[in-house]
DNA sequence: AATGAATGAGTCTTCATTCAT
DNA sequence: GATGAATGAAGACTCATTCAT
């Protein structure tokens, strides 16, 4: 079994895993990627230095891993919210904003990591993932709404989809750094109405 | 200490900061800052590593003189844009965008420098900089479409300006990163569309 | 971290931190505290540089436990000499003289780390453990000496312990940078005479 | 004109040195000789770097230019008490040593400086012209006690010298750092009593 | 006589990684 | 599976010294 194998959940690697990978995400978080030191990391897990390594292999590899797992949680809050939606279109497309702001409020360290290293070229499948994951519900919901005729016909959803997940993301890192007070939705509702445009807000 | 005085610009001192700060923009647009040794800017500038140190003290100095200096000219170029403007209003708002996006395509390292760092905790003046300068010139022109009946009377401007800043930011990395080729008209246009809002684009 | 803590002295780390002590007072007694440099060390002690900052935190760190160390050794030495003497008062006093003199004797090269870096105020516990330490066992003979009416009541005992301290200290530096051949017994005499006042030597 | 060549006091050069001389001893007597730098002697004097190294050669020469100065002015105070004294012997000892307890209380900082510098290699013709001077005062009186009969015969008046110097030396420092505030005639009592020896002091 | 910008060898320190136990 | 002592390459920073002005 190598280091890279995730290894059946329930045994003690499962456990010693968990505890590592919790720790991983609290610190890095919390101080970055580059400035969070395996040391730290084991510490903070309770387990010796050389258990990160030979768990995870490397530094990168246990971040990598760490990164993906948010994207997917990630993705699967944004499709859940666009699945549930009452409607297809606009509506859908507040819902997932929604939910995406309401993820970055939860996990909103994850959102100063992601920001911080998603353009890292070490880690190009991270954002490939975004790509097909969060971004993909985002052109699927938008590309709803073209063929709805609620937006217009010959929308680049791509670039569009790109858009307003940047827009959310960015107010969301805000939010918390700046006015963590400030309700979730009247945040949303600002959000809702710059997408939906002039007046009709 | 020099260090962080200046110096008039036309000496052999002036002189040195120039070059150490072209070297300095171009390898952290590169590769980060972290991953930016003092070493490899002052190979490429030309001079000793010591006067780096003697020019900006430290390599964090260096750092936020260069974040602040770049906050301040894409400021410069966003009130610029604002004020050539034929009429204020979402017309403006249109232009500075494309301002933006220009901006970010000349200097497009830097916009990832600047999404990679703003958010850390020592350079709290290069954000707050950042909201005085750049997103001031967008809550102002939003301002005025809201007093101008083009927006929705009681938008939160303040929040409004972060959104679009920040979209405008995403989808500038993403083109370089991604689509180099796609003209940055069409992209204008798409984020112009978006926020004009539905049909209506 | 582990830096500080001293580690059972049998194991590994036992031996690897003994192997770093010993160089290191060698190399400190030869060239000063500043002089010497964590690489040679590291390379005398034949281990890792980053071996040396493993076991002891930092260059300081690993000298004021090193003073620590010399002081804990010199007192150790004075106070069996006071308790070995067969009768207390002034003959004890030489005892515990004639054994500063042989202990810088041997470990020459401590007495000049002593002296040079003391009045540091960085190593201000270490001094104070100083006067702890060999000037409370000086200043107990003396106060043995002036309660069997050897010494002169009301002698300020804490002061003539502290000057006699530095009179062999120096005493003995210069001996062995000028006169290395001259017999310890010499020297003690000498000193022994000066203490036991005029003519009466 | 070398740089070593001190020139005639009264000029322009003359002014510089002594600005530079004088922040010199404040700085290093605080400092020590290693943790003070150039750039801080420059500043304190309040001329430019490179004039340090114009008038003085090197780091090394001012600070061996210094000691020489110190010791020079300490040997004229010794002495200077030695022939001033009423009485020659044990009396003009009494006065030499509190001349050298006033010296050092007057320019404590030149007690740490020597006592800190005085054993490096570098340095021994300071040490040669302590020997040659202010342990020569000692060794004098010493011998005028001794061919008074006050002494023992025989006495080794060379290392009584040193033992004398550097009691009173050590008890000097001592007094500075932590009972500033004891009369100096109580510890030259102390000290003087010591001397005499037991009973009869 | 004085300046101060520039230098670069030399230091301490960090930290991901390895490996014997 | 887990450990933690040891490693050494790499990095930021210092500072005495030089030299063109």
């Amino acid at each position: 079994m190598t280091a890279t194998t995730p290894a059946e959940p329930g045994g003690r690697r499962g456990e010693t895993r968990r505890k590592v990978y919790r720790a991983a995400v609290e610190l890095i978080a919390e101080q970055g990627f580059t400035a969070t030191t395996v040391d730290a990391i084991a510490e903070r897990a309770g387990v010796a230095k050389g258990t990160v390594f030979y768990n995870f292999g490397s530094k990168e590899g246990l971040f990598s891993s760490l990164l993906a797992h948010g994207v997917g949680q990630l993705t699967d809050a944004l499709s859940g919210a666009a699945a549930a939606a009452p409607r297809p279109g606009v509506a859908a497309l507040d819902a997932v904003v929604l939910a995406q702001l309401r993820f970055f409020d939860e996990y909103g360290p994850f959102a100063r990591v992601l920001v911080a290293e998603m353009w890292r070229t070490a880690w190009q499948e991270v954002v490939a993932g975004l790509r097909e994951g969060a971004l993909g519900v985002y052109q699927g919901v938008l590309d709803e709404a073209v063929a709805a005729g609620e937006l217009r016909e010959g929308l680049d959803t791509g670039t569009a989809a790109t858009a307003i997940f940047g827009m959310v993301l960015t107010v969301a890192i805000e939010r918390r750094a700046l006015h963590p007070e400030q309700p979730l939705e009247e945040v949303h509702a600002t959000l809702a109405g710059l997408i939906h445009g002039r007046i009709t807000g």
